[in-house]
DNA sequence: AAATTAAAATACCGAGTGGTACAAAATGAT
DNA sequence: ATCATTTTGTACCACTCGGTATTTTAATTT
């Protein structure tokens, strides 16, 4: 949060307010197809001029990565606390599937994960995004990895299978969730298969 | 297979090959991004003219779902007919694990279900192609449903789950295994994956 | 041979895309 | 007041999109 409050010398002073650019881009990319979101309803959206835009965020592929950014530090980062706290496994596993099936948004419109979202479609995104993705990825894996290890070692977690693996599973139901919301499915039941797919872990 | 062997008495003789371009879009929706594959890119590939595109699938629309439709006859109707056979419900299951993890192209590109990833970006298709899309995912529930009842009074499935539930959590499973495919992610895995997920089914 | 019929492809349409050149505007420094 | 500096937005660029008007071509019928 450094970066709005140093001001030039001098030179015309800024108007653009980067945090709302980012916020309406974040929800457009969020609640829309990423790939028939054009620069152009952003700029509408955000009510600033293209070249603006660009200015602020290099291109298209500069603002996506942006927006990923923002998402991990408002939405993700939330969660990766909740589980270094000392909850305990089922308790956490449970918060999970609530944060997961949690219709985040005021209005209508689709749900589910923005980073999912994007991730799905990743190899249509610019390079630097992609990076970001790889990077969410990995940290996100390593995130369930070191949480199913320390539940092992607290007990609470006894099923055989590598921690390496459960992460992976968790991520993939998490995202078959984040999926099945995007594409209008009731919540509940969301719920019920996540409920039913995590059953094995205990 | 009536529809190329009906010739008009007169006129042009009609050169363009109606199942050859449906393969080519078929490959190529199922590989590329639908919603950046252009038709102007499907004639290119296909060596057709636009307009005799148009001719013969009206447009874009016409041309998706007539796609989805080959797609069911070719792909789908074989695994439904597996179901619908006396294969027990465990083997069945695994067979549904190969279809669904089998790398089922000759060269590199993503994979998955070509059905799955229209329905995730059903939205954003067109009418015609969204009630296709609809149609095939009532079936495939209904199927899914009459294998797990059939099983059941079999005495081969006696899990305490209504055979709606199970019928969406197979479905939800399997649609996970095609996307995270298509993302590139390694067969093994997937399949792993599946079977933890449908280990709950017995 | 002439007329009819149907399918062919070129060449175009308006609209929207990501991206930019450029001049007006707004400030501080001289 | 003038200059230097920075941000602003208009107006444009080449390109691609889905879709079509139009003319040419190839066949049968008369």
């Amino acid at each position: 949060m450094i970066s709005n409050t140093v001001k030039p010398v001098r030179g015309r002073p800024k108007t653009l307010d980067r945090d709302h650019v980012l916020d309406v881009a974040m929800d457009s990319y969020w609640k829309d197809n990423i790939g028939n979101l054009s620069l152009n309803e952003i700029c509408r959206r955000s009510g600033v001029s293209k070249p603006g835009l660009y200015r602020e965020f290099s291109n298209e592929d500069g603002l996506m990565k942006a927006v990923l950014i923002r998402y991990q530090e408002q939405v993700l980062e939330p969660v990766q606390q909740m589980l270094n706290s000392d909850v305990p496994f089922r308790e956490a596993l449970d918060n999970l599937i609530s944060f997961a099936t949690s219709v985040n948004c005021h209005d209508e419109s689709p749900n589910g994960c923005l980073f999912i979202k994007m991730r799905e479609s990743r190899v249509h995104l610019g390079k630097e995004t992609q990076a970001q993705i790889d990077f969410l990825e990995k940290q996100g894996l390593v995130f369930f990895k070191k949480w199913v290890e320390r539940s092992k070692t607290k007990g609470e977690f006894s099923v055989d299978m590598s921690s390496e693996f459960v992460a992976t599973y968790i991520d993939a139901q998490l995202s078959n969730a984040s999926t099945q919301l995007a594409r209008g499915v009731a919540p509940e039941t969301v719920k019920k298969i996540l409920l039913v797919a995590f059953s094995v872990l205990e």
